[in-house]
DNA sequence: GCTTGTGAAGCCCTTCACAGCG
DNA sequence: CGCTGTGAAGGGCTTCACAAGC
């Protein structure tokens, strides 16, 4: 997961948990394929199929929204994209300003999924007064200084930030000032905010890593009990060298007896 | 979250819940920086303070890693940076391979983040052939039809997909055939992949969506229980139109009557 | 008969609160 | 005395299994 609320501890909105907000939009994209498709109604358990998840999740997920399927039947396709779309505020038009116009400030800007979700990239927002004017995706650059009346003027209440992690904090900090309250975080930085200010993060190399660490059980599960993998620097020593216990299953020996 | 592990109920990994997992890369990030400021030790209400998370669960994390603070102290910088590293996997170089240099795909080439934690961007691939030589990044671009040949030869067990969607299961059944056994996911595809396969996904506009969510939220609070959003298209009506309940709370007459 | 909707059970994770230890 | 490490309690989410209903 890449969420990252700043303390606040994930209260239910409004009935619907968290885990099944997060979900509702793998639904929304399965059924406006099947929407595309003509298909009329689908069950549960197809639906779920289509989505990744399994179909208790989906019904109960459903089931916070209202009664929205025919038992014996499925669900009416149509009906759900909307009740769904409305239900995650897509029916309505989210103005959303990117700061940091890197390569991955750019790739976001010609992202097709936005604009197809009811996201319309109002701005692009950068410090380096070069970039000033030139368009990106055919929206022009903008420069930091004017921040704070681009966001107003447009409207803004989503912020986008790209920028490296040192500007991160001081992007944030002028983006809720001007009146952000919901900011994507692509920068490696925690950022801290005020109450009432959403922040999700996506960390590109947090999800390597997880996958690293997996990766890693599955080597050592052909030839367990192993050693130090090979090219491994030395561990450093510990200032204070006392008897250590792991877990169990820990490699051992870790330190240098 | 940016999870989809394929089924497989995402069993404890030695020990170390799934949870804690995702935590760990945020306090390497967190005492690498320390590191680098040559702090020598760390107590779990600093430490967490940095990772933006409580210190009880913090300790809780560090638990299932072993016994690696000191009572009355706190934690060695140094030593718990090895020790996390260590766990993680990231002692070892893991090449990666990127298919789908567009935007995406060429900025996470670009991505220093990925260099920095052991991830070595070992090959881009592409299914246009005139891309094929022309470096990104430094690295020259390969096309599709070399992919097995590619990923056997750098001993990639780490793909990373930034195709469209349309081309994202075919690449990922490629990869798996041709030895991956991690796939990270752009595409806004599910994937389906063999058992033993991890598979975690980030999909932008998801995130997004999630926002809006709470946004459209924030906004109905200010003024409760008002009709539809200014600008909604008009619900398509149901296939059999039934009597419908809401959930409590809910907006009334969302339907025409 | 087939599929939804949902109480109940179980699981995992978080949080508390304090014993243990330097 | 201060901070870690951890049982125990609590909460949320998932899964089960079946009653409800078309």
């Amino acid at each position: 997961m890449a969420t990252g609320r700043t303390h606040r501890p994930a209260t239910r909105s409004r009935g619907i948990p968290e885990a099944t907000v997060a979900r509702l939009p793998l639904y929304l994209r399965a059924l406006t394929a099947l929407s595309e498709r003509s298909v009329p109604t689908v069950s549960s358990e197809e639906l779920a199929a289509a989505a990744g998840v399994n179909s208790a999740k989906l019904r109960k997920d459903f089931s916070y929204l209202g009664s929205y399927g025919t038992r014996g039947v499925g669900y009416d396709v149509e009906y759900l994209v909307y009740q769904i779309s409305r239900e995650l505020g897509l029916t309505q038009d989210w103005p959303v300003a990117i700061v940091g116009i890197g390569n991955l400030g750019a790739a976001l800007a010609n992202y097709g999924g936005f604009a197809s979700r009811g996201f319309r990239v109002a701005a692009l927002i950068d410090a380096d007064p070069a970039m000033a004017g030139a368009p990106v995706a055919g929206i022009p650059v903008q420069h930091t200084d004017d921040l704070d009346r681009i966001i107003s003027d447009n409207g803004v209440s989503i912020g986008v930030i790209t920028t490296p992690p040192g500007a991160a904090q001081q992007v944030c900090d002028r983006l809720v000032a001007a009146g952000v309250t919901s900011i994507l975080n692509f920068a490696p930085t925690v950022l801290s905010v005020p109450e009432g200010v959403d922040v999700r993060k996506v960390d590109l190399s947090i999800e390597l890593q997880i996958l690293a660490f997996h990766e890693q059980r599955k080597a050592g599960e052909e030839a367990a009990g192993d050693g130090a993998p090979a090219g491994e620097a030395a561990p450093p020593v510990r200032a204070t060298p006392t008897n250590r216990k792991g877990p169990d299953g820990d490699l051992p020996a870790v330190m240098p007896a």
